[in-house]
DNA sequence: TTTACACCCTCTAGCTACTGTAGGTTCAAG
DNA sequence: CTTGAACCTACAGTAGCTAGAGGGTGTAAA
């Protein structure tokens, strides 16, 4: 039986995450100690670890709530897993070109600041005047 | 004169989101109509839209407020600006290091999922053991 | 002039995914 | 039996907005 503190240092996770993972229903809840600590077992160790690695993987909690139900049911189809998988890969991938935009233009105005005064500072120059851009950033990035 | 709805539609910000950057300071508190409206004039009008540039790039509201203020002493030296742009653009290029890895994984996931039952699914059977990923992720990607 | 209606006002709460703090209790070692 | 680390609950705070309630303003047509 591990302690809340072991299972945080064995997932990477800290205490009170866990507990907040608890607390939306991402975890269930754990056995206690006589005492009223939180005492848990390797399926919970197994569940927080597929969670944490969900979230390396930059899947949102919502996601990660459907992907441990389909985890669960064995029988179901894999598609849905499958589509929520492709779901993030094309987030990731959208991001990755806003950002590479983003790098460009970043990269210019860090190029063309010749060190002198603000009043012809390149870099604040380019913000003032979206039209100085050469790529389109719509969104923000991130 | 503008409306808080005009200089809304000029610059692609809600209107929300205009009182939302009086009230934490970014900008100035504008006049106002005999019955208490906002009224805008063009220096709000260029203030706002290099909010909304920088945020474009993906600057904090922090560096932004920052940026702000070397653009309003242009006797100050270029080296700020400067400075905040490059710690802008290492950020960028992290998140993209990151996120590229993340793109690796993902797609390898996708690739090896036959479609079966998600008894065998290569997605969920990744989350479950992180020791099959190629890459490292500790930190979580966005 | 009155009435309609889009727009504006303030205030408060909500979003994601945690993180931190206060004030108190439990556990295990010595 | 005492000490001190680790645990407990509950609540507030982070970034950067966004949405809603409940009401007031501005303007143009009838």
């Amino acid at each position: 039986m591990l302690t809340i503190g072991t299972l945080a240092k064995r997932t990477g996770t800290k205490v009170q995450t866990i507990r907040y993972y608890e607390q939306i229903g991402l975890l269930p809840e754990p056995g206690r100690s006589a005492g009223g600590q939180r005492r848990y077992g390797d399926s919970e160790l197994d569940r927080l670890s597929f969670v944490r690695h969900a979230r390396q993987l930059g899947f949102s909690l919502d996601a990660i709530r459907e992907l441990l139900d389909l985890s669960d049911h064995p029988d179901k189809s894999c598609a849905e897993a499958d589509a929520i998988a492709r779901r993030q890969l094309k987030q990731v991938e959208q991001r990755l070109a806003r950002l590479e935009a983003l790098r460009t233009e970043l990269k210019r105005m860090v190029h063309e600041c010749s060190g002198g005064q603000t009043s012809d500072c390149r870099v604040l120059e380019v913000l003032r005047d979206h039209s100085e851009c050469l790529t389109e950033h719509e969104e923000i990035g991130a």
